[in-house]
Parts: structure tokens; C-alpha cells; sequence
DNA sequence: TTTGTTGTGTGACTATCGTCACTTTTTACA
DNA sequence: TGTAAAAAGTGACGATAGTCACACAACAAA
């Protein structure tokens, strides 16, 4: 069912007993699955694919958190949910998804019935704590040549791929930053043959 | 028993339970609770004072993440805990605090037999989540001279004193920048009217 | 009172990044 | 095949903030 299982991972037993609960979509890539704001009446579970999970401040500007990745669910959905609260994030599919959707209530329920359920919710929530410090450490200690060059090292190891399809523009945004930035900096890691550069194209390299 | 309650708040029953398991300490300004890869052996709750949270990286530089307040716990700690974990924060007491210490394994054990503790660790994530969001928006979007003023702010509003006990190179490791700019913005407020000066000492006029 | 320590003020310089104002290239499709 | 739209390249410039090198002020302890 889960075609790749990078780090945290789902247990057989618990997914079987999620799936007798919720629904299965595949969702195609750009789908919201989460908007900002959005009242919060179903926990997703990646089964495949990725999902790209966004903050959105008020002027419309956004940054990059973290990635949903397989065997993973989306915790700020879950809390959100718990706590009667609206979404402060947008999660987008990157890649086509095959997605498990839990209704609240079922995902409540389980908290009780199921130790392994919230075992795994807790597992979840320490990892994206750590993404989330990692995203602050980066913002604030480091250049954007190496968020960028860390980004698009993260594509490649979350897609298997080293050809990355995406705009200057998308990284740009993912960044939080200009697309003038990113394509300057891109140009310099061409130079250093870290990376080849085509239309809507960076194929890297050297890892 | 709790002197200040903003925001989230402990109820009183769960209080009266964690207080049969933990045992209370008051704790000095400057004490650290938790430092950087601690093995997490107990959680704290604060009864009163403050306690601020660091991220500390690899070049030994740090960041403020947020501050626990009365009635509210150390969440990392808490997951560190529950995952075996190292922690990844530094906690500091910031102002004279009493703090309930409780063991993990406690806090463990609790999850399964109080439902108000499982919901206040829910909470309590939640909040934190999204101060972690606000840091990343801040630390991405606004400019020193605004992240400043409001950590003086909220210095002011957690204290519920306009006279802050600070140096400059403290405000500058919060923010994660030099002493010297935290000094130059420091001198722009005060031509604006909105602070005075003095030494180890900041007064904020107008909020 | 002297002396050392800690905290603060400041000017000069630099690097990074955001912004503006374009041009050029690539691609879709009318 | 021509044309418009989308993506990318690029130079110039300014603002913000990090760094260096001090001078100076306040305080504490000897």
C-alpha cells in the first residue's frame, strides 16, 4: 500500500485498521488538500506521493515547512482538529498522492481505542517539531545559496529523481524569497557543475 | 498556586493530580531546566515565573523560540521524552519561577489514565505549533527593527512591567543577530520616543 | 581611589538580498 | 507560421544587517 517509507513510518496493523475507517483518493499534483483558514473535518494519511505543507502570513507570502511524505499524516490538520481550530497552513500535493482521509471524529476516537494510533501521532508531532526548528535555523543562520542547494537536495531524495520539474518562480516562493534570487544563484551552482539548467528543468548533478 | 494564568491554563483538578506525582522547585533566573542534547528525564510544569525556550545550533548560536508560561509545560521535553529522544532546545528561567517537576515515566502513565492530561498536552502543542509558525514568519519576513520592538513587547506584557532588566547582547542572542545592530535599533526607538535607555535597563513608554 | 570588567555608542565597511527594469528564450496554440 | 504567454537571464541599485575596530561610560571590588 505505502510504495516508500522514508524515516517514521505507519505500523501494518494500525494502517489496516485506518483504512477500514476512512476513505482513499488519489490526488493529482497542485490539488489544496489544506487551504488557510480552512475549517478542519478530515486528517489526511499520505499513502503515496508528497505533499508540501505551507505557512501563508497575511500579505500572501509563503514559506516552505515540511514535507508529508508517505506513512505520514499532517499534525497540524490533526491538532487543528482537536482544539476546534482553523488551519494556519496550506498543504499542496507535490507529486500525484494516494491519500487516506480520516473523518475527525473517527481520528478523535482512535486517540481512545487504539494505543497505537497515538503513539503514532505523537512520533509524528516530534518530527515535524524538529522540521520546524530546522526550517528556523535555516531562516535565520544560513544564506540562501545554501537553503537553496539544501532544497533542491531534498527534492531529489524525496523523488528518487535528480531531475527536478519546477519554476524558479515555485522555488522561489517555497523560499520565501525573489525569483531575480533564485535564478541568480542557480546560474552560480551551474557554474560550479552542481547542477544543469533547462526550461521548467535543474537535473543535479553532485550530491 | 498559579499566580498568572494567560492564555492556555492548567485546570485545577489535573493540577491537584500532577501535584501528588512531581515535586516543586523554585528555580533562580538563568538556571537551565534543559540544555541542548540532554537526555529528558523529567517534564516541567510552570506554576509561576517564565521559562524561555532556545534553539541552539551547531555554531553555538541560539534563537528564541517562545516562553512557557504558568500553567503551561515544556512540550519538547515532553516529546523527547515520550520518543526516547535528546532534546533539541535549550530551556532557561528567564524570571524567579516555581516549577512542578514531574518524571517521565509519570507523565507517561498519566496519558492513560487522565484524559485531561492527554488534552492538555494536545493543547499545549497546538499553541506551540504556532508560536514555532510565528517565529518562522517573523524570522522570514519582518526586519530586525520590528522583531525587536516586539520582543520588547512581549517582555513587557509577560512581566507586566514597562522597565526590562536586559542587556543588549541578551536581546541580540534571542533574535538571533549582533549586539551591535540590536544597540543601533535600540538608539532608533529611543529617537521615536517609544523607549529610554539606560544601562542593563529598558523602559518602554508607549506600547 | 584605582583598576579591571562589563556594557554601550558609533563610524566605516561589506555582503547579501530584494527590487526594478529590462531583454532573451522557450513553448503553446491560434 | 506567427504571436502571445511563460520562464529565465541580467545589470544596476539600494536597504538591511553583519563585522571590525575602536572609544567611552558605569559599576564592582581591591
Amino acid at each position: 500500500m505505502i510504495d516508500q517509507l522514508p524515516g517514521l513510518q505507519i505500523s501494518k496493523p494500525l494502517l489496516d485498521s485506518l483504512l477500514k475507517e476512512g476513505t482513499v483518493k488519489v490526488l493529482k499534483p497542485n490539488t489544496v488538500i489544506i487551504d488557510e483558514n480552512d475549517y478542519i473535518r478530515n486528517v489526511p494519511i499520505v499513502l503515496s506521493g508528497t505533499i508540501k505543507v505551507f505557512k501563508v502570513d497575511e500579505e500572501g507570502r509563503e514559506i516552505l515547512l515540511y514535507y508529508i511524505k508517505p506513512g505520514e499524516s499532517c499534525v497540524m490538520s490533526f491538532l487543528g482538529a482537536m482544539c476546534n481550530g482553523t488551519s494556519k497552513i496550506r498543504a499542496v500535493v507535490e507529486e500525484e498522492s494516494k491519500v487516506l482521509i480520516l473523518p475527525v471524529t473517527k481520528a478523535t476516537e482512535l486517540i481512545r481505542s487504539n494505543p497505537a494510533w497515538l503513539e503514532f501521532i505523537f512520533q509524528l508531532y516530534n518530527t515535524r517539531f524538529e522540521e520546524l526548528l530546522e526550517v528556523v535555523n535555516a531562516v535565520v543562520f544560513q544564506n540562501m545559496d545554501d537553503r537553496l542547494w539544501e532544497l533542491l537536495r531534498k527534492k531529489v531524495t524525496l523523488t528518487r529523481s535528480n531531475e527536478i520539474t519546477t519554476t524558479h518562480q515555485q522555488l522561489a516562493d517555497e523560499l520565501g524569497t525573489a525569483r531575480e534570487v533564485v535564478s541568480r544563484l542557480l546560474k552560480q551552482l551551474e557554474k560550479k557543475n552542481k547542477i544543469q539548467l533547462g526550461r521548467n528543468r535543474i537535473t543535479v548533478s553532485e550530491l
